[in-house]
DNA sequence: CAACAACTATTGACGACAACAATGATTGTC
DNA sequence: GACAATCATTGTTGTCGTCAATAGTTGTTG
């Protein structure tokens, strides 16, 4: 009978869970939880969703995206703007503030994953995160 | 400004999301979740544990043990009997039902695992298998 | 040995989260 | 111009994780 943690895709789920405990923690000071700053971090890189867009990239229901932009337009990270093409869509995009905001969380960031991945060392989680990322983009076309 | 998918720890998290899904899915007919299954899996290997051994093994809530006990006595699959020791525990067994159930099922929770990591090949299986594992070993000490 | 602290299983409550259906407004198609 | 498809939104449901509280039992200690 085989056990528990011979099982990869429960080893898994189980530190992706412990993985979103540390980070809605270290989250928890600033109001947000890891879905918004999920959200905030693919803003930085996108300079403009539609919230379409935000839904399949992160994987989130467009029902839920709803919710998260108004949770970070309240607080001043992001705006909804029109789209010039077509008047049923918005445009999701950082502000200032947002991106101030992920300037001074990014450090403690780092420190949960590197908390997390403590006991590898540089090498293996490098090679942690390149298979992850394979994985990761798998998902992604499906 | 450092992009989503350059963070082992999100990718864990989104993964671990993904790879319970799948779990999910497939204990669906059966009627269970992931949930029951990680506790059949663990009873298989430690042959009677006390709940409390449970909660702190598997990470779940006392509370949430309780639950799933229930629904496992129900469906026959374990069994809580008096501690001798003491009076206050119950040793939840595995039952020869909950045994066959593992058994018949084993062959299908592979392939859930064979689907997630599809695009690795036998090695990188391995080498991400031992990674995760040294992850959730320190995960359990503390 | 009596009072008190700690532990075990259990129940209940609450918020977070994911999945799904339904709607209103708009767009594309035929 | 009718009709299907799309986008954001709302609402609902079920699961999950966390916390607080309780009853029963055990351990400790003055």
């Amino acid at each position: 009978m085989r056990g528990l943690h011979s099982d990869t895709g429960y080893l898994l789920y189980r530190l992706g869970l412990r993985s979103g405990q540390l980070f809605n923690t270290f989250l928890q000071e600033s109001g947000l939880r890891l879905r918004h700053y999920a959200l905030l971090r693919f803003l930085a890189t996108s300079e403009g969703a539609l919230q379409r867009e935000l839904s399949s990239r992160l994987g989130y229901d467009p029902s839920a995206i709803v919710g998260l932009v108004d949770d970070l337009e309240k607080l001043g990270f992001a705006e909804r703007r029109p789209s010039p093409d077509d008047r049923r869509s918005r445009i999701v995009v950082l502000t200032e503030d947002g991106r101030a905001f992920l300037r001074d969380t990014d450090e403690a960031g780092l420190r949960v994953t590197n908390d997390l991945l403590q006991p590898l060392d540089p090498a293996e989680r490098d090679t942690l995160h390149t298979l992850l990322q394979r994985l990761a983009e798998a998902e992604l076309d499906a």
